[in-house]
RNA sequence: GGUCCGUUCGUCUAGGGGUUAGGACACAAGAUUUUCAUUCUUGUAACACGGGUUCGAUUCCCGUACGGACUACCA
């Protein structure tokens, strides 16, 4: 067996779509399970589509997710250059031999004259407007022009292309690695431009021809290519590569979490969930695009969803390490049909693998946030809070989302709590439970407890009386950790203090 | 329109000629938590339709429907 080389080949029309996050995933995946090599290659031959910074967009977003390119773009190599544009003279070279070889040809037409051949096609009823063996003759190009008048067009400025001469009435098979075998006639393929008038080639010329001299062993790419798979298997054969071709993997594609069509970045911004890797500033617009990364998404979380969306190992294990998933990957696993995306179990990925962090990376996500908010705390207290936070957090915002009231004493009351359980009775309790903790000093949960028990049993109130409002004192909310380990987490003091503070600003907003 | 691809709970999916059609997310209920979350338990919920083949089809075949991709000098 030939070895694994594969290759994730996008083209720099942008932010990089998560999507194509997961066909790298699966090159990547595929590659580490053989010991093959994983390759960058940069497919820029549209010179108006290209957007600057978006090369650097692709390699930093697979970076941030954990997709190690051995070869290409950023990691050098053998077969480079492995930007395309660099590559020029070597499609120059590849057209040339198939022009020779009888299975090219030029082509003169203008933009018009292509879409009047069109236009007359439709109008005659045929179902198929292509530029093929049935309507070339009736075009301009070395095939229907007199070779003195070719070779004046061609030594003339007039803009001019390469057609790929499809012989007509072939069945072209081709096996895929997840659809099994496709069948398609010749006849069905159109005469494609290989050449663009800028000398540039067009996707179908620069594929083949890289893939075949990078020799790559597996294309696996989005299902949007496996109507031209077959042409591109005649490009093999036309230059005589068919032996080293390589195996073709058309992955499902990704689509709407409802309705119909595939998953575009109208629908995450519908939904409000991210749809690239990492934040994108489009230059263009300047518009900020939010990125998984900078949503609070780990990288392992996403990777871990993402490598399930549309491939299973058969078992039912569902949390994998990336190692885990080199292990159980393959091709043949994967599954046929497009993939709804659910954002609700990416998020459940994230809250599985965000809880499993260390306290220490843990506590580092909350010192992140206290900074940003101007806030300060010791080690002691933040290793508190996450521990008891832990549980409750989807994101690694959530720490301070959620728990921003160990920094910070409310200034605002649920008022349902308020209007509900804030009375003559209640205040009364939070005024001894005040004055009880305060003189007991930095305590633990327990005693703290006991304190609280305590001072309610000696006025002769029920703690369901008063314990609300003792939260809503503390946090503001009804919602929270433990209530008796928050007060310890606070301290008896600031607990204190908080109370005597709601009990001042309640009262006044009462009367 | 043409070509190609697809179709199992709401979603991701397992399965496969005879199964109580399994798991996960989501949802719901109960237990725990004097809150909320977590956790645990339980529950609701699916083989698109029609023909064949067969003793038997959700599974194999053929149609139909529906959905998708492609149909550029874009990738």
């Amino acid at each position: 067996m030939r070895p694994v080389r594969v290759r994730f080949a996008p083209s720099p029309t942008g932010a990089l779509h998560i999507g194509g996050v997961r066909t790298a995933l699966y090159n990547f995946l595929l590659a580490r399970k053989h010991g093959g090599t994983m390759i960058l290659r940069i497919e820029d031959t549209d010179q108006a589509r290209y957007v600057p910074g978006a090369e650097e967009y692709i390699i930093e977003s697979l970076r941030w997710a954990g997709i190690q390119i051995d070869e290409g773009v950023g990691a050098g190599g053998t077969f480079a250059p492995y930007r395309q544009s660099e590559r020029k003279q070597i499609y120059q070279q590849c057209v040339r031999q198939l022009i020779e070889d009888g299975h090219a040809y030029y082509a003169f037409d203008s933009e018009a004259e292509l879409e009047a051949m069109r236009e007359r096609l439709k109008n005659a009823g045929e179902n198929q407007q292509h530029y093929n063996s049935a309507t070339r003759m009736s075009m301009k190009n070395s095939l229907s022009l007199p070779a003195v008048e070719v070779q004046t067009r061609l030594l003339s400025e007039d803009p001019y292309v390469v057609r790929l001469k499809v012989e007509p009435g072939i069945d072209i098979h081709l096996h895929d690695l997840i659809r099994g075998e496709v069948v398609v006639n010749s006849s069905q393929i159109d005469d494609k431009v290989l050449m663009k008038s800028d000398g540039m080639p067009t996707y179908h010329l620069a594929n083949v021809v890289d893939d075949y001299m990078m020799k790559i062993s597996h294309v696996i790419r989005g299902e949007e290519w496996l109507p031209s798979a077959p042409l591109h298997v005649l490009l093999y054969r036309y230059f005589g590569w068919e032996k080293e071709m390589p195996a073709f993997a058309h992955l499902p594609l990704l689509l709407k979490p409802d309705g119909n069509g595939k998953l575009s970045k109208r629908d995450a911004d519908r939904m409000g969930f991210p749809i690239f890797p990492i934040n994108w500033k489009d230059p263009a617009s300047g518009e900020l695009v939010k990125g998984y990364r900078e949503s609070g998404y780990l990288p392992e979380a996403l990777i871990n969803f993402l490598a399930l969306l549309g491939w299973n190992p058969g078992t039912t294990q569902e949390l994998f390490t990336i190692d885990e998933l080199i292990q159980s990957f393959t091709l043949e696993r994967i599954n046929k049909a497009g993939a709804r995306f659910d954002i609700q179990k990416a998020q459940w990925f994230n809250q599985q693998y965000l809880r499993a962090l260390p306290d220490e990376r843990l506590r580092s996500f909350l010192q992140e946030s206290l900074t940003q908010h101007g806030l300060s705390a010791d080690t002691q207290t933040t290793t508190k809070v996450v521990r008891v936070m832990r549980d409750r957090v989807t994101f690694p915002q959530d720490f301070w989302e959620q728990g921003r009231f160990f920094f910070l004493a409310p200034d605002q009351y649920d008022d349902q709590i308020v209007s509900k359980k804030w009375n003559e009775e209640s205040v009364r309790g939070l005024k001894e439970i005040s004055r009880a903790l305060k003189a007991t000093g930095p305590v633990a949960m327990d005693e703290i407890k006991a304190t609280v028990d305590k001072a309610l049993s000696g006025l002769g109130i029920k703690p369901g009386a008063v314990l609300p409002v003792l939260r809503l004192c503390m946090t503001g909310g009804s919602a929270g950790p433990d209530l008796m380990t928050t007060i310890e987490i606070l301290g008896a003091a600031e607990a204190g203090s908080r109370i005597d503070r709601a009990i001042e600003r309640l009262s006044i907003k009462t009367h």
